[in-house]
DNA sequence: CGTAAATAGATAGTGCTACTATCCACTTGT
DNA sequence: ACAAGTGGATAGTAGCACTATCTATTTACG
């Protein structure tokens, strides 16, 4: 397959094709001259999944290429790899915070309680601990237990899509199929928390009108976007 | 409250805060003198719901505006408010595909079939359908009633999570409350399922050892963010 | 009172990221 | 034969989120 074929196959373009090759995130295809080189499925698999990465997962090119190397370490067991991966993905800067510390120990026996084997070097530990404070300075009570029930819930799925990918017959297949899995499901459980909210702020609504007297609220369906007092230029 | 002040109590630079009253994020404090303003509570509020969105929810700055404008609306009843800041979160381009036209289809069928009163124009149903087809294309078989489950469960936390934000006295703190709710919400359950992903993964892990001849995979915790085979550079 | 520091407001500049564009020396399909 | 495509290298760009600098004030402090 030449470039243009993969292009052709993936939707991504050329340009975007070569840059991949050059970042790292793409091995070079078989070169069957000095200016022709051969791709095969496997770039195909591998375009798609930086595509995941980065369209969906939003990751950063230079964690693209870490996941990606991850995968790619065949010295690695399937979890390990699938470690590196969560690490990567949680990967960023953290605040120097005594709320946030303080939270961290909250969190850490929260798993030690739910009997999860998770690294005490996972970011996750942290990224919910910073969470957890940023709720409670908005007022929020927010405190572990409240998180049981869907732990209970999603703890089983989770083990359902390991056992999924562990069966695929190739290691790199089984550990590309976890880290699609990670990240897609990971915002599909995001969006239909989204539609459940507008469908329970949609029914409160309504509740809520049947108790006032007709015409104090707009009848209309979702505002549109507007500028509000606050908008930089004037409406047009 | 002068600006080094509110700057002191959020933890944002005074330079930023200047941009973001530039850029119509936070408005403007009262004028006390032609190099004197003063800022109040709702400042440090709304500063810290920016810097949520931004750094939480991963908003650019511009959505962060037309957040902000339907929460600062007040001719908006709270759930179209609520609607205008679902559509701003999952703004963006989205492609042309028959694939995906499809998958609009079948999701709408299925909110339909929750009985969930979700806008026509609500983004989140076309982003699901992109989720669906990513799964599709790496061979997941992915059908909607694989989210009845997660729905079910999730639906009655929503609509507590609504309630407590319509019980606050004032309309733009109850917009407010919803808004960091959803964002940090959906981080923190996504968090929860990294860590449950990793635990059943640990316990996959263990369960195969048991099965093989030992010394067979490494024994070591998460293998360290490798340059593998395709890195761009040779390793130090 | 005097002066260093802070402030509002404006304009210009910076650092980063993820591409694009252009070149070149070649090779391939027609 | 020759336009179109290719690999590889280098340079350029667009957008974003700040950051820096400037001016004309005004205030806090010794």
């Amino acid at each position: 397959m030449k470039i243009s074929e993969l292009s052709a196959e993936t939707g991504v373009s050329v340009p975007s094709i070569k840059y991949y090759l050059r970042e790292g995130l793409l091995p070079a295809g078989v070169a069957v001259a000095t200016n022709q080189a051969d791709y095969g499925e496997a770039h195909i698999r591998r375009l798609r999944l930086i595509r995941a990465l980065i369209d969906v997962g939003e990751l950063p090119v230079a964690s693209v290429r870490n996941v990606l190397a991850a995968v790619d370490s065949e010295r690695t067991s399937l979890h390990d790899a699938f470690g590196s991966v969560m690490h990567s993905l949680d990967a960023g800067s953290h605040v120097v915070d005594a709320d946030v510390d303080a939270a961290v120990v909250e969190v850490r026996r929260w798993i030690r309680h739910r009997k999860w084997a998770v690294e005490a070097t996972a970011p996750a530990t942290r990224m919910l601990a910073e969470l957890i404070v940023t709720l409670r300075r908005f007022g929020f009570p927010a405190q572990m237990n409240e998180f049981d029930r869907y732990a209970d819930q999603i703890f089983p799925s989770c083990e359902f899509g390991v056992e999924y990918a562990r069966a695929m017959p190739d290691r790199t297949v089984a550990v590309e199929t976890m880290v699609v899995g990670t990240v897609v499901y990971e915002r599909a459980f995001a969006e239909i928390r989204r539609l459940a909210l507008e469908a329970a702020s949609a029914r409160a609504h309504v509740r809520a009108r049947a108790t006032r007297p007709r015409g104090t609220i707009r009848r209309s369906g979702v505002a549109p976007v507007l500028r509000g007092p606050i908008g930089r230029d004037a409406p047009g």
